[in-house]
DNA sequence: CGCCTTTGACCAGCGC
DNA sequence: GCGCTGGTCAAAGGCG
């Protein structure tokens, strides 16, 4: 908990509170503006009070460049997806520790050139900790549970606990659980303190792949919606998906009107897109009917803040 | 029947 | 050691 959400709990909330920005986005500089919708009415005070719009952050040349940008998001699909754990005594909760830009950089940035080799460690190990919190015992059936294996499954899981690099976006938008390609089974769902919506914990669906998300509403302004991805998928995007989600990037709808390549990379990367799934790619180009391209618009009308920026990112380039 | 959400309980880390 | 909090588990139930 952080000292300013207890001296004034009511107007501190912070829903990134606990993270050092420019850790956890390390495209921002140290005064660590923070990605924001440029259309919300009022930002929240919470945050940095020298907002940027997403756009400026990418036009800022003292902020970003395509580099950082890419480093923090991991943008080059054939880069390494070697993520350095964190000490647990470094982040085993981000509302109580804050990476440091050191570690961050270890995270992230220090790894273009290695070889892609540690994806399935990294998310098996991720299952090894589920896996060791599984040896908790359901309700009445605690005459198996003695504290041995409690404590084994403790030392193990103090040992294999790693933190995966987190992304928190801010999306304007009136529903919680946006699509956004993948499929997540949703697993808790907590109160926030200070906050009178709930945090949702999602959970990929996908065998083997250990990335969760948090998604919550933000105190400050209930119509943006917080969601925080933790860790990187190592598969593609279901080609089949409730509401044909692969196909919502087609090129009419994003390639065509992108103009410069960079929030098309970054977008198509973070977010699912037929370019990062040829399966979906093909099915969405030869097989989308009428229907489907009108649950197309919708869904991608679910992306409020992402459209914003990109659509506030081609403007600025100008004609 | 499979997948998903809900929800109460449990666990670990941290501050005091 | 205790209490608080964030994160996770897993049974139960709903839905298509």
């Amino acid at each position: 908990m952080s000292s300013n959400e207890k001296n004034d709990p009511q107007h501190n909330y912070d829903p990134f509170q606990g993270f050092n920005r420019s850790a956890t986005f390390p495209f921002f500089d140290d005064n660590s503006p923070c990605i924001y919708n440029q259309s919300a009415a009022t930002p929240p005070p919470a945050f940095d009070p020298s907002y940027m719009t997403f756009t400026d952050c990418l036009n800022g040349s003292n902020v970003i460049d395509y580099n950082s940008f890419s480093r923090a998001f991991d943008m080059s699909c054939s880069s390494s997806d070697v993520v350095s754990p964190m000490d647990d005594n470094t982040a085993t909760d981000n509302s109580k520790k804050i990476p440091t830009c050191a570690d961050n950089n270890n995270n992230i940035s220090e790894n273009p050139s290695t070889p892609n080799s540690s994806v399935s460690s990294s998310s098996n190990e991720d299952e090894d900790s589920s896996k060791a919190k599984k040896g908790k015992q359901p309700k009445g059936c605690e005459d198996h549970g003695d504290d041995k294996s409690k404590k084994v499954n403790k030392a193990t899981k103090k040992e294999k606990r790693q933190k995966e690099p987190r992304f928190a976006f801010l999306t304007k938008s009136e529903i919680d659980h946006l699509e956004d390609g993948y499929r997540w089974r949703k697993y808790g769902q907590k109160a926030v303190k200070n906050s009178p919506y709930p945090r949702s914990y999602y959970r990929c669906t996908s065998p083997k792949c250990g990335v969760k998300k948090r998604v919550e509403r933000s105190f400050e302004d209930p119509s943006v919606v917080i969601t925080t991805y933790e860790g990187k998928h190592n598969h593609h995007i279901p080609a089949t998906l409730r509401g044909h989600a692969a196909g919502m990037f087609s090129p009419p709808i994003m390639s065509g009107s992108m103009g410069p390549t960079f929030p098309h990379e970054f977008l198509t990367h973070f977010l699912p897109s037929p370019s990062n799934n040829p399966a979906a790619h093909a099915n969405s180009m030869h097989h989308q009917t009428q229907q489907q391209q009108q649950q197309q618009q919708l869904q991608v009308r679910d992306y409020g803040l992402l459209q914003d920026l990109v659509s506030s990112f081609t403007r600025s380039q100008g004609p």
